[in-house]
Parts: C-alpha cells; structure tokens; sequence
DNA sequence: GCATGTCAAGTTGTG
DNA sequence: CACAACTTGACATGC
C-alpha cells in the first residue's frame, strides 16, 4: 500500500522552523553571528526530531526536510560551519534525529529551492547551485536522507542543450551529494518525457509529479508515467508528489496548490503500488491525514 | 500586541 | 515591465 509524506511545516501542530535573513545577521557584531546562526540550527534540528516523531506517531512514512534546516549555510560570509565548536553538538544531533527517522521507517528527503539550477547557463548561478546541493549532500548523510530532488531548469537556448549542461554539473558533484540526486518532472518546461533519457543517462531515479504532468503534459499517460518513472527506482519505492489545483482544472491558472488534496485527483493505480507519495497540499498535515484515512478506506474497499 | 515591509540566490509566463 | 509562482512565511521593526 501506498505511504503518505509531509512536506517541511506544519499547520497546527506545534512544531516550528526559525528562519533570518543575511541582512539582520549583519546588523549583528562580527563575534555574535556563529552563536545566533548556530542557536538557530540546535533549534531548527530539535524542531526536525520532533517533526519525525510526529510523521511515526501518525503513520506518516516520509518527511521533506526545509532547505532552511541550517540557515545561511551556504551563504559566502556565515561564519558558522558543522565542523566548526557549534556545528559538532548540531551534527550530533543531526545523527540523533536521523536513528529515529531509521528506527520509525519515516523517509527523508530534500527539495532545493528555486535558486538551484545546476543547468543555468550562467557559471556562478551553476556554482552557487552546487555549493546548495553540497549542503544538502552533508546533512543528508548525517540524518540518512535518501534523496534530493531537482528539476531541469531553464530551457535556454534550447532544452537538449540545457540537459546536457545539467548532466556536466550533476558529474562535478561529490559522491554524497550524487548518490541522492533525482529528477523530477515541472510544470512549466521539462515533462517526464523530457527527463527519462537523462535518467537513465546519469543512472537518477525520477520523482514523478502527476500535478505537473497534469499542468504540463506530454504524450504519457498518467498511469504510463507513473509505470516509466517507477522504473528508474530499481526496486526501491519510489516516490510520487501530489497535489490538487486551488482553483480547479478550468479556468484560471491550475498551478497552485489546495489546501488538501480531492480525492478524484489521485490516480487509481497508485493504490496499489507501493509508493512514497509526498503531499504538496497548503493545510500541511491536515491534508496529509486526511488523504491517509481515504486512502485506507479505499484500499480496503477495493480489496473486498 | 499587531500590521507591515523585507528577505542571498533563478526562470518562466501572465497581466 | 512588474510581478507571481514555485516545496515553505518568518522575522525585525515601528506603531
């Protein structure tokens, strides 16, 4: 049967993530900065412990870490690194939380945010993009998250063109940080079409996004994407997002997510995979428990 | 308290 | 051409 993920926050349980900004750490004096950032990551660490305790208490299976978890990490002048005084005690505890993602069977994973774009044609956008994926490479070994989902990008000047510069900055990664990458399909440019010859090319699992498909198709159908994507697995589970469009499918811009998923959008046949299905939905866990319960009557239902 | 403006970073498409 | 959208508002500030 299929398991339900939760992507980085929560609504109303309370478990938070702190954030800043490089602008108010630089109002700070110099010696105070490694101090505030590392209080923020003990913090921000304490805070994902509790986040998979929560997914273990609810039988939620998979856990999107926030790219936040150690804020500024890779800003150029943080003055504050895991192998620094502070960062030993957070990477203890970055251990910590990982033995009880293991122990409780809750999957980690990473979603960069937009600014990484390993395939830009610009070389310090590429660099800056890596030196992210780098980070996440090394918190993920530390908590034993399995992967690390990018998209493709831009399409610039052409989307070969643009893969094929992905698939150059993709090699330049570390082993820890490549071991975790995967491909996932968008909803403006790069369709799951588009990726599966780079997937194979650069031997990366696929994450398929039926919302995405759904935003920006290609001659697939939903149940062949799902069958081709599962594939680039190789027998471990794969992992499926999903979401429902705010507005609906007609009309306006169906991009946006619901606050919870309707159930009509999710595809019959990944009832009886065994997937990894990460909830993109704004009422966080709400939704997540939500679809559980459907998906546990359903299941039952379809069986009898 | 509470409203508001700001925040390191990319790319694309809409109005 | 400004701005929203994307996996996600949180924070400091000023009243």
């Amino acid at each position: 049967m299929a398991r339900v993920g939760l992507c980085c926050t929560f609504l109303e349980a309370p478990i938070k993530f702190r954030t800043t900004t490089a602008r108010y750490v630089t109002t700070l004096a110099p010696k105070l900065r490694p101090g505030f950032l590392n209080e923020l990551a003990v913090h921000n660490v304490r805070a994902l412990d509790d986040a998979i305790a929560w997914c273990a208490a609810h039988g939620v299976g998979a856990f999107r870490v926030n790219s936040g978890l150690l804020p500024l990490y890779t800003h150029p002048d943080r003055g504050w690194t895991l192998a620094g005084p502070g960062g030993r005690g957070v990477a203890a505890l970055l251990r910590a939380a990982g033995a009880r993602a293991r122990t409780s069977d809750v999957r980690l994973s990473f979603h960069p945010d937009q600014f990484v774009v390993p395939g830009s044609l610009r070389s310090e956008v590429v660099d800056a993009s890596l030196r992210e994926l780098e980070y996440m490479g090394e918190v993920a070994d530390l908590i034993g998250a399995e992967q690390i989902t990018i998209h493709g990008g831009g399409a610039q000047p052409g989307k070969l063109e643009s893969l094929a510069r992905l698939a150059e900055g993709v090699n330049r990664l570390s082993a820890r940080a490549r071991c975790r990458l995967v491909l996932e399909n968008d909803d403006r440019v790069y369709t799951v079409e588009d990726l599966l010859p780079l997937s194979e090319q650069l031997e990366l699992p696929l994450i398929y996004d039926v919302h995405h498909h759904r935003c920006n198709p290609d001659r697939l159908s939903v149940d062949r994407a799902t069958e081709l994507a599962a594939e680039t697995w190789r027998g471990r589970e794969p992992w499926v997002h999903l979401s429902s469009p705010a507005q609906g499918w007609k009309g306006s811009d169906p991009r946006p997510h619901a606050d919870y998923i309707d159930p009509k959008d999710v595809p019959r046949s990944w009832l009886d995979r065994n997937l990894t299905i990460d909830v993109e939905a704004k009422a966080k866990e709400l939704a997540v428990l939500r679809l559980q319960r459907w998906i546990k009557r359903t299941t039952v239902a379809h069986a009898a």
